[in-house]
DNA sequence: TGTACATCAGTGAACGCGCGTTCACTGATGTAC
DNA sequence: TGTACATCAGTGAACGCGCGTTCACTGATGTAC
């Protein structure tokens, strides 16, 4: 407890942050109220209002800073996957996975309406819509594939669409339940995601195939 | 108007569920309310608990309304593809992706909080908590395609959930909005969920790859 | 070092709102005789 | 066919609640001299 920490919060910024993660992964983000946030972190309810303009500028925060993380997450899943394209591949597909599972509460803001719409009109033309480069990164990732012949030739974008669909409902289906009376759900998602990818790029590996 | 329209609504419960529906299109499951729902109907806000004990209730009756739905819909793809395993498989997953799509107030309704909880303690046990019998489905058409070579031997469960995340990722990201800049987008979901597909199915039609 | 003062970051009362749900009611409908 | 009555499916007032947001305020903090 430093001085600050008493009545001027240290960084009351920061805990709502931390807190409404919290209240998000309880109710997920449509259940979310700035009130309970505030009681959460034990402040009046009126005290956000010096960190946010309102309710949605705090979850456009939680939710660009998810992006950032994802990001992060999957660039050094990438340098730590060396220069092998299709490992590189594998390692962002799941950088995702584990992500989406390690931090529901992040990925959960992603698909939030609010993220839906940009903070402000400014800010609008410039906003990357796509969370954290995901679409970027992954295409990348295809087209070395491709020119190392770790994937078959065709359409890149269609690839890429293919993998990040994969990830993504992959990611849903284990975040939303249904996966989890299968017998490999026991080992946990990390072995499941890995024997699907597997099983995706894999096949795709060894033939020219015919994705027309 | 036939008389049971006058002050005896004609069929009250049905139009409560449609106008739900649209609400839940304009303002997703978590922004429904049943009040509004009434007055959208134009009826008073106590009318529906004559109809359902409460706003969980309702939801519910979506929710199992559009399972069978669906499973209807993927039944009469499979039908329609004939006897080919592999056309049917693609038959299921092109009418999964075509249902999330064409159907978005529906399928919202799968993955609420309301549909995660059975209705009821009694119902707990009995309940398959898989969307419409689509697991099923899917996994069987996996294993005739691995009888007929359509796809490569290997844990038929990998398979199943490496095509349920497939179709299920791509109408997520189809209806969450990320996939709208690109050129494909234009041609429309299906024509991308064909290529998608087929690059999926197609590359591994032709190898016995190593999905291990 | 001490004082005056501006700024910052909280408080707590208050606002209006829409919500889910309950309740006593009432008029319409269907049925028995 | 007519009447008495039970049941059904609405109404509208009322409840308590939690919400987002505003506002005047106050005490703590930082700074200039």
């Amino acid at each position: 407890m430093s001085a600050t920490d008493t009545y001027h919060h240290g960084d009351l910024r920061r805990a709502l942050l931390d807190t409404a993660l919290v209240l998000i992964g309880k109710k997920g983000v449509a259940g979310l109220s700035l009130r309970e946030v505030a009681a959460g972190v034990g402040v009046s309810h009126a005290a956000p209002y010096h960190h946010f303009a309102d309710k949605t500028a705090l979850i456009h925060a939680l939710g660009n800073e998810g992006m950032e993380l994802l990001d992060a997450h999957m660039a050094s899943a990438e340098k730590a996957a060396g220069d092998d394209p299709r490992a590189r591949l594998l390692g962002i597909g799941m950088a995702y996975v584990a992500f989406a599972v390690q931090h529901p509460e992040y990925y959960a803001t992603f698909s939030s309406p609010e993220m839906q719409t940009p903070p402000s009109a400014k800010e609008a033309a410039a906003s990357d819509r796509t969370p954290g480069g995901t679409w970027v990164r992954l295409f990348n990732a295809v087209l070395a594939c491709q020119a190392s012949g770790d994937l078959p030739a065709g359409d890149p974008m269609v690839l890429a669409v293919y993998l990040w669909s994969l990830v993504h409902g992959l990611a849903e289906l284990w975040r939303a339940g249904p996966l989890e009376q299968l017998p490999q759900a026991s080992e946990g998602l990390e072995a499941l995601a890995i024997q699907v990818l597997n099983a995706a790029l894999g096949a795709m590996h060894t033939t020219e195939g015919s994705q027309g």
